[in-house]
DNA sequence: TCTGGGGTCCTAGGACCC
DNA sequence: TCTGGGGTCCTAGGACCC
């Protein structure tokens, strides 16, 4: 078996990970003291634990579990409705104080972000341990909420760093100390090794990220994918993944979907369905996007998903044009007689909606109406939430299959 | 993990062309 | 009609992440 040598020089590149401790309580905590040291859970709205304190991880409380069950195991659990406006305020903070440190900074979730600091330890009079040090304080003492940090020679690693003391530590990995804190690091708790390759490498022999590690170049790259072959570089502290500062401004693919208690009801899984397209349009609108695709979903009792794609003739995010294609699809989709438990709607193709061609509408008054239209709804969900306007489509059973006349591709099951 | 919602990227293999 | 080789594009589906 080839093995090889762990690196590395002491410093080449210096990632700092950041990642806050129990992220969505710990903001309900900072907005409300009372809540502090007690177990909170939030999710009530989903009926399933979203996040919860550390105080309601200590009593089994796990992300996932049922609410009923929460109550049952823990009665005196405080369970909050989310908040996600509250933690994207609390998120868009964390990262102007991070700026205050490196321009390089890459908010990789609500929750978490990376930050380049090489280069810092001259100008800020400190060892970059210190500089992380700083960097705790300043957010613990601005927002009110713990983070535990991670500094190492690349992502993967910084991200193994911060996971090791959460939570609320700080550590530090070195090119010369990586192999002490791969030894005991299971394969399967790396960035970016999910559970299916993890049972590969077991049959490898590889159980650790250690043992993952010190395999060749050769024998990683002939064993695995390309992801795995960055990973593998990336524990050696060889930076694959650079830290990326833009925001993300656009997306490429924007879906919704819903579950419900399960149901047969054509009119009413329809119903669900014209919801998810009215979100996911709604969404598409205000960052501009229009799809090309659509694909429909809708998910069996037994949890079987059955989708069909759709192509469009014209880009657009308007409902009402869509919704035809809906329809169709879900004319593809529903069997009588089964029950359902989810549907979604996912529109792929995203293109910059200035670039669109307008062929699909005879008269440009009737486009213009359109966009009049939903302009004005959506300047009234954006103010008064998003229930404020249904479309009356949402609302109305599908009309009959064989007035539709819509071209379709691809039936996947 | 008896199952919530929203994303991204990679790859094998087929279709099509020369 | 079969044989040969090679390139590109697209799709379905896998795998993972928070």
């Amino acid at each position: 078996m080839s093995s090889q040598p762990l690196v590395v020089e002491e410093w080449r590149r210096v990632i700092l990970h950041v990642d806050a401790d129990a992220f969505f309580v710990a903001c309900e905590q900072a907005t409300n003291p009372r809540l502090k040291g007690r177990p909170v859970v939030v999710g009530r709205e989903r009926g399933i634990v979203t996040a919860a304190s550390y105080e309601a991880k200590a009593r089994g409380i796990k992300r996932g579990m049922r609410i009923w069950e929460v109550k049952r195991l823990c009665p005196e659990a405080i369970v909050l409705h989310s908040d996600y406006e509250k933690y994207s305020l609390f998120s868009v903070r964390l990262g102007e104080i991070l700026r205050e440190f490196s321009p390089q900074v890459e908010q990789y979730s609500i929750d978490e972000a990376f930050v380049d600091l090489t280069g810092l330890r001259r100008p800020s009079h400190s060892s970059y341990e210190m500089l992380g040090r700083r960097i705790q304080e300043a957010i613990t003492t601005e927002l009110d909420i713990s983070v535990s940090i991670g500094i190492s020679l690349t992502k993967v690693l910084a991200k193994i760093a911060s996971r090791e003391g959460k939570p609320g530590g700080l550590t530090v990995i070195r090119g010369r100390e990586i192999h002490r804190h791969l030894e005991r690091l299971p394969i399967a708790e790396v960035w970016g090794v999910g559970p299916n390759t993890a049972a590969w490498c077991a049959k490898l022999g590889i159980n650790t990220a250690l043992d993952f590690a010190r395999r060749s170049e050769g024998f990683i790259r002939s064993h695995f994918s390309k992801p795995f072959y960055e990973i593998w570089q990336e524990l050696n502290g060889t930076v694959v993944y650079p830290v990326r500062p833009e925001p993300k401004e656009s997306y490429r693919s924007i879906s919704k979907v819903r579950t419900f208690a399960p149901t047969g009801d054509r009119s009413a899984i329809y119903a669900q369905l014209s919801a998810n397209l009215e979100d996911a349009c709604f969404k598409a609108r205000r960052y501009r996007l229009a799809p090309q695709r659509l694909i429909v979903l809708l998910r069996t009792q037994e949890f079987e998903e059955r989708a069909v794609e759709l192509r469009l003739s014209t880009a657009c995010a308007y409902p009402i044009i869509l919704g035809r294609f809906v329809q169709k699809g879900f004319e593809e989709l529903y069997e009588p007689g089964r029950v359902y438990r989810q549907t979604g709607v996912m529109l792929t193709n995203l293109v910059a909606v200035r670039h669109t061609q307008t062929s699909l509408f005879e008269d440009q008054v009737q486009l213009e109406r359109l966009e009049r239209l939903y302009r004005a709804v959506d300047g009234l969900r954006t103010r008064l939430g998003m229930e404020v306007v249904a479309g009356g489509w949402a609302l109305r059973g599908p009309a009959p299959a064989d007035r539709l006349k819509i071209p379709m591709v691809n039936i996947r099951v």
